[in-house]
DNA sequence: GGTGATACATAGGTAACATAGGTATCGCCC
DNA sequence: GGGCGATACCTATGTTACCTATGTATCACC
């Protein structure tokens, strides 16, 4: 276990998460299932990841939860940003552009 | 110990050692000032982190090290791209070019 | 002789993630 | 009615990667 092929880039599991519930509130499974599709299958958060990490934003109190049903009548927990939430997510987004412009930066110089 | 504030994106290590070999051979202290001021300051290696990257980057082969002499005459480990971490560096880049720019896709939807 | 920069290194702690399991409901098809 | 796949949740275990702290040593400079 542990080591993997790829997909997820560490680090950057909450704020998507964040991001998927900032316009409006989803279940489990279907912010993985919306993380998947947004990202033209590139991004895949393996359920294991997914509910731990929910759980864990949760306790922080930047999501909140409510069980409730979605459309097909099934039982399913709502999450959905609090106050302190969406600032995370705003200061996250802020910290990812510029973390990841900096690597993009070093990794266009040119060669030679 | 543990959790600090930021700098790194966690797992993009690497690939700034590489690339910053890929110019020609450099020891563990330039590649740190390297990556600190190509990145204008944003990111930062600390040297409890770089050495033993440098050290299990050699081990895969990645690397190879050679002691030497600097500019101003001491002594210092030079590190340059075997073959095989020419190829990784590719790679490497080629991967985050993909996942980050899903990141950057998923963070840009619009919101509402 | 003290300080700061250069240059290397290891030790200990923790969080994040991958993998692998486990439960349960529902619709569909044979 | 039995099996299968999708939906929907969850926990446990293992490993890696990183952070922090600390240590050595040399050299330039004041």
């Amino acid at each position: 276990m542990g080591k993997p092929h790829d997909s997820l880039i560490p680090g950057t599991l909450n704020v998507l998460i964040l991001k998927a519930l900032s316009r409006g509130a989803l279940h489990g499974y279907a912010i993985s299932k919306w993380l998947h599709q947004t990202s033209a299958d590139v991004l895949r958060v393996e359920e294991g990841v997914l509910y731990p990490a929910l759980h864990k934003l949760e306790k922080e109190k930047w999501l909140r939860a409510e069980w409730g049903v979605n459309d097909t009548g099934r039982r399913a927990k709502f999450y959905s940003l609090t106050p302190l939430g969406k600032r995370k997510l705003q200061a996250e987004v802020a910290r990812w552009k510029r973390s990841s412009g900096a690597v993009s930066t070093v990794l266009d110089v040119e060669e030679v």
